[in-house]
DNA sequence: TATGAAAATTACATGTC
DNA sequence: GACATGTAATTTTCATA
C-alpha cells in the first residue's frame, strides 16, 4: 500500500498512544505539525487506520471472567446466530474461521452464571467448547513494519 | 468500582474514539472540559482504563492471514514458550487459557507461507490446531454498563 | 477563568514527473 | 506546468494551572 517510513512510524506510534497530539507526533517523527496531520488524515481516508480506541481494564469493571467459546453452528442458522449471538454485549469479538468449529468467540463476563446462560443460548446454535482465560500476556500487539 | 452515568459515558465515549478532545468530551457529558479532564485522569490513574490505540487495517498492511491457533504446550516448556513464541510480530494476541489446548495465539501475517514456518515454530512446543480467520463480524466491542 | 499550547486553516514554497 | 507534500503564519480552539 506504499507507505514510507514515516507513514510507519506514524502507525506505531499512534497505536502505542492514540492520543498523542498532532504536534507532538510531528515532534517524534521530524514534521511540522500541519505535516503530521495531513498524514495521518491521510492514513485514516486510505482506511488503514480504522480507528481509535481505549482499552479498558474488563475486571475493574465488574466483569472478571473471560473465556474463549468455540461453536459448530450449521450454516442455515448462521444469519439467526449473527443477529443474536454477536450482538450481545458480553461478546467482546467473534471470528469465523475454517474448520468444523466455526466461529471463536471472546466473551467477557461478571460471573460464571452469567458465562452458563450466555453458553446455554449459545446452545441453541449448535455445541459448544468453552475455555476460561486465566491471563492474555499479550493483550494487543500492534502491527508493525515487516523486514 | 463505583462509576457514576458520568463515568460510564466517558468510558464509552473513549472507547468509541479514542482522539476526542477534552472540550468535546465534556460536551458530550454535559461537564467543563477541566472537569472531564479529571475524570478522564482518575479513570487511567485507577487503572481502568489501561490505554489507547490506534486500530489498523492488518489487510491493507500487507498481512491477509489472520490465523487462530490452539496449542498444547506442556508446562515445563511454558517459560521458553512464553519468551520465544509470545515475542513474535506475528502474535497480536495470545490467551492463556484451562483445558487441554492451553494457548489461543491471534496470528496475523503476510502469507501461508509465513504462518506455516510460525506454526512449525510453535509445534517444537506441543501440538497445534491452526483455523484460518475467514471474517470478524465483531472487532472489538467496548465494554458498556451492564444493567 | 486566564494563560500558553495545540489544532485548523490559509497561503506559499519546493521537488518530482 | 501540474501535482503532491512540505513549511510558515494566523486565527481559533483547547489544555491546564
Amino acid at each position: 500500500m506504499d507507505l514510507d517510513d514515516v507513514d510507519w512510524q506514524l502507525l506505531e506510534l499512534l497505536q502505542a498512544d492514540a492520543r498523542m497530539s498532532y504536534s507532538e507526533l510531528g515532534r517524534r517523527v521530524s514534521l511540522s505539525a500541519p505535516a503530521a496531520t495531513e498524514r495521518v488524515r491521510r492514513l485514516e481516508e486510505r482506511g488503514i487506520i480504522t480507528g481509535y480506541s481505549a482499552q479498558v481494564d474488563a475486571e475493574k469493571l465488574g466483569r472478571p471472567i473471560a473465556a474463549i467459546v468455540r461453536a459448530k453452528v450449521r450454516s442455515l442458522d448462521g444469519t439467526r446466530f449473527r443477529e443474536t449471538i454477536l450482538a450481545l454485549p458480553q461478546v467482546l469479538a467473534a471470528d469465523h474461521v475454517t474448520g468444523d468449529e466455526c466461529w471463536f468467540l471472546r466473551i467477557s463476563c461478571g460471573s460464571t452464571g452469567e458465562l452458563e446462560s450466555l453458553v446455554e443460548r449459545i446452545q441453541r446454535y449448535g455445541e459448544t467448547t468453552t475455555s476460561l482465560v486465566f491471563s492474555s500476556p499479550v493483550r494487543r500487539r500492534g502491527i508493525t513494519r515487516q523486514n
